[in-house]
DNA sequence: TTGATATTGATTCTGATTCTCAAAATACAC
DNA sequence: GTGTATTTTGAGAATCAGAATCAATATCAA
């Protein structure tokens, strides 16, 4: 069962950094890598749903859990928690590091990303002697459109 | 029983949310009220035992969480989720707004605030329609230290 | 191919937060 | 002040995401 044979670099840092550790690469870790790879961020809950729908019926959700957290070990992912309850594994690799703009009163969240923002980041770290490996930021306000905003009359007439 | 008459301008605002909306004062929602504003940031369980233990031994935890998301709603505090599991809330008043510089090997977190990024921040915000109510910034990486670190060697042990 | 070791999946467990509901407290009209 | 409608409380149950357990299975290195 020679597989597609694209084992693109994502894969390749996998396999190096579990070998480095006395790992497996399994084909549920290459599988849930893979489907990992083709999205923004996702959610435990839905990559189950995925895999377990299209791929391997009989995946475990524990394995799935564990992979993403493999992964963000390694780099490829790193968790964010919105709101309250959810989490989300965002895709580092997808696209250059972006940030979020995020509207308390409709579900409308926007990325963006500021070199500037960045630079003064690196500044900041710098200044209290850390070296940075990632950050999260996210801005919460309402968008111009707020009065066609899902939630608004909800919130507004409590 | 006239309490202590201190009743300082974040009281008067939950007062005047609380008549708002129809809803109660109670000795609890003072209670813990005057508890958080003591702190910079607390979980609701240490809240629950600080206030349990000192002042109110039959204080039930639902009902610190239902006060401390309605301070939440409020603007008084603001809950932010480390890492896995912790959930704490911020105390805003408390000092003005800071960020958090978290380092990965230690449990070593750094509050600092820069003007700078705040102006970067709300430029974003408004380039892309938005007003800005707050936000939430946290870099990660290693403090100078790391040699020193707590988890160090567990970690790098792996 | 073998054997030591790591991983999986099913399940149970855990711990944080929310829900439920009868009893108690509060606000407001009088 | 008093009465009463309404909200809130506390205790415990329910919920839920995520982690832990463990026997069965897959992987890797020799």
């Amino acid at each position: 069962m020679h597989k597609g044979s694209s084992l693109n670099k994502e894969v390749a840092l996998l396999k190096r950094y579990l070998t480095k550790n006395h790992l497996k690469l399994t084909q549920q870790r290459e599988a849930i890598l893979e489907a990992f790879l083709k999205v923004d961020h996702i959610t435990a809950e839905e990559l189950y749903r995925e895999i377990s729908k299209k791929k391997r019926p009989q995946m475990g959700l524990a394995t799935i859990y564990r992979t993403l957290n493999l992964l963000c070990e390694i780099g490829i992912g790193q968790q964010r928690h919105f709101d309250d309850n959810r989490t989300i594994y965002d895709n580092v690799l997808h696209k250059k590091h972006h940030d979020h703009l995020i509207c308390n009163k409709c579900e409308k969240i926007i990325e963006f990303e500021s070199p500037a923002i960045e630079r003064l980041q690196e500044e900041m770290a710098a200044r209290h002697g850390f070296t940075l490996s990632n950050h999260r930021l996210e801005l919460f306000g309402h968008c111009i459109d707020w009065k066609n905003c899902r939630d608004w009359q909800k919130s507004a007439g409590r």
